[in-house]
DNA sequence: CCAGCTATGTAACACGTGTTAGTAACCTGC
DNA sequence: GCAGGTTACTAACACGTGTTACATAGCTGG
């Protein structure tokens, strides 16, 4: 039985030398003559000596991991293509330089309780309003940080999408077919928001809607509006609820493709057809919705570009460039075939 | 300008008393008196002091982290839904037990080299073969770690799927149909892999399909088999080439949902039906593959549960339950639209 | 033959925490 | 008035590493 795991102190005391020498015969070799290094890894090996990754870090004060703080557990974190998509465009920068990456959910449905337990060089936040706490807790750690999918901050760097102009577009699309009966199929914030969408992306693309809306004279009290999580099941409920109601919607505006993908399987199942009967779009652009029956009308939001420029910006101020870039990327109208003129 | 992060023993100072004070008064409230402690509380915060996580997973031994160990980088692991459901199964663990998830990539091109830059209490190994290194490395630094989709391995716990019943079960299937010019979409084992597909998952698929030519006189030589990585481009691109060479195949096998989608995509732009014309079966049951277009006739393997049930032996170990359970997760033969017989 | 340099090794410091053993001061009860 | 216990705090240890400043010994060159 070992009964711990050996130090380098061990390994200095089996082989009559000091720490120094056992440090100086792993990372330092022509500090040391070659004959004691011989005998120092041959001891180490002997004893199956390793150094702490812990103690390394603590002295070099580096970690070589950038956190991702979710405001959702992991199950669910993972369930959403989305983050699929985000954290692969993260990764192929971790990949480039060599950062593992550290998925940090709440912790007992605290995102602030998870910071201290995640060691980390820097962190990359998804989706946090930047008054809640989360940010400021950051900054006095005065540990770089990256905002996703939040509002602008001065403090810190941040990647937005141009949520509105893009809702705007595929509402005005809708609006311009001729569509006057439109449902938005939005996401549940979830729990812990303070008030339902009036900060960040989903604020934004509501908003943008309401801008298309108002060039054709009407107003957001004019759709209809369900929040529900992203999932294909629950884009699917909402629309059976939907088409079950008196003068049902002729366009379907889905905030996230998995919920339009839910759409159009509720419409399918109710024998109506896509796009002559009712039109559905998405939101994201993921990989499937061009594969998808009928393909998939959407506005592209650059997803792994998004993640890139998250990973590549947080690098950035890990390594001291203190700049705090502002980078705004723009949507596109992905025009397929699952909208139409209203019968 | 703060010249550094301040730690205790600044906090110590600061407040007049010694360092093992300011540690009571976080972290052992009843240990300290009242009054004192609000003082350091009160310094504490005026300087900005936060515990250093390092600092303190050193001393506790601790990290309330658990690795994943991936053979391949995380861009090619992200964009592959096979992972996103395991880190669904691993992450619901991960949520209820309060762990955070590393991912952890090879490091320039190795994954023992990865290893030590881990600070995480044990690891899960995805598709490694067990001779290779890792394993060894793993076992001499004495972290508790669990194999998926590997060969089963005395020195530590393992989940593993019948992966060689599976495959033979789908053949045997399509064999009963009546096919006989089977075609396979396997899985590149990428590079520094030593033999094809002789070892894990992969060789295990390959042998059951096996099993099921050889109950009908037939063996691997007589079916085509094509290698691609796991993309639905791949599965299009190399069922394009299938399809344009002489006497093709009546039913193509994919060994992952993914390909088989992009199988798909291939023969209905080569106006070929599916099933009439040619049967197309999956790997996995991915969410989607109920979805999809025709209903993909899939091999289901437990993936959500392959991954709780690694994250829930890990966490055993790492209590210091030393048993070393070996699970064998079985599959199940969805039939669904996909399949027919031939021509 | 000795000043000065190089090669080799070590002691000490720094990274930052939590916890155990120990010491005063104070209070209680007989 | 004092033994015995509690309270409040501190010194020291443990976790494990890398690196800087210093001490020897040996060698080289004039």
């Amino acid at each position: 039985m070992r009964s711990r795991k050996p130090t380098s102190s061990d390994v200095a005391a089996a082989a009559g030398v000091s720490r120094s020498a056992v440090s100086f015969a792993f990372n330092n070799p022509q500090r040391i003559a070659a004959a004691t290094r011989e005998r120092i890894l041959s001891v180490a090996e002997e004893l199956g000596y390793r150094p702490s990754t812990l103690g390394r870090m603590l002295q070099a004060g580096t970690t070589n991991s950038i956190g991702v703080l979710f405001p959702q557990r992991l199950a669910q974190v993972m369930e959403n293509p989305y983050y699929s998509r985000f954290l692969m465009g993260a990764g192929q920068v971790c990949d480039r330089e060599g950062y593992t990456l550290l998925l940090t959910p709440p912790l007992r449905d605290s995102v602030i309780k998870a910071i201290p337990y995640a060691a980390v060089d820097g962190f990359i936040v998804c989706g946090l309003e930047v008054d809640r706490g989360e940010v400021a807790e950051l900054d006095r750690r005065g540990i770089p940080f990256v905002l996703i999918d939040s509002d602008r901050h001065e403090g810190a760097p941040s990647v937005e999408v141009d949520d509105r102009g893009g809702a705007g577009e595929v509402a005005r699309y809708l609006l311009e077919l001729g569509h006057r009966r439109l449902a938005v199929l939005s996401i549940d914030p979830g729990p812990g928001v303070t008030e339902r969408g009036y900060r960040g992306p989903l604020a934004r693309r509501l908003a943008g809607i309401g801008d298309a809306l108002a060039d054709f004279g009407l107003d957001l009290t004019d759709v209809r509006l369900a929040e529900v999580p992203v999932t294909r099941t629950d884009g699917y409920r909402a629309t059976r609820d939907l088409m079950a109601q008196p003068d049902p919607p002729t366009a379907i505006v889905a905030l996230s493709d998995m919920l339009a993908y839910g759409a159009v399987d509720a419409l399918q199942e109710l024998a109506v057809d896509v796009p002559s009967e009712v039109s559905v779009t998405g939101f994201d652009d993921l990989a499937e919705s061009a594969w998808f029956r009928p393909r998939l009308t959407t506005v592209r939001q650059p997803i792994v570009t998004k993640g890139r420029m998250a990973a590549d910006f947080l690098i950035s101020a890990i390594r001291g460039e203190d700049q705090h870039p502002h980078q705004m990327l723009s949507t596109s109208l992905i025009i397929r075939d699952s909208t139409a003129k209203p019968a």
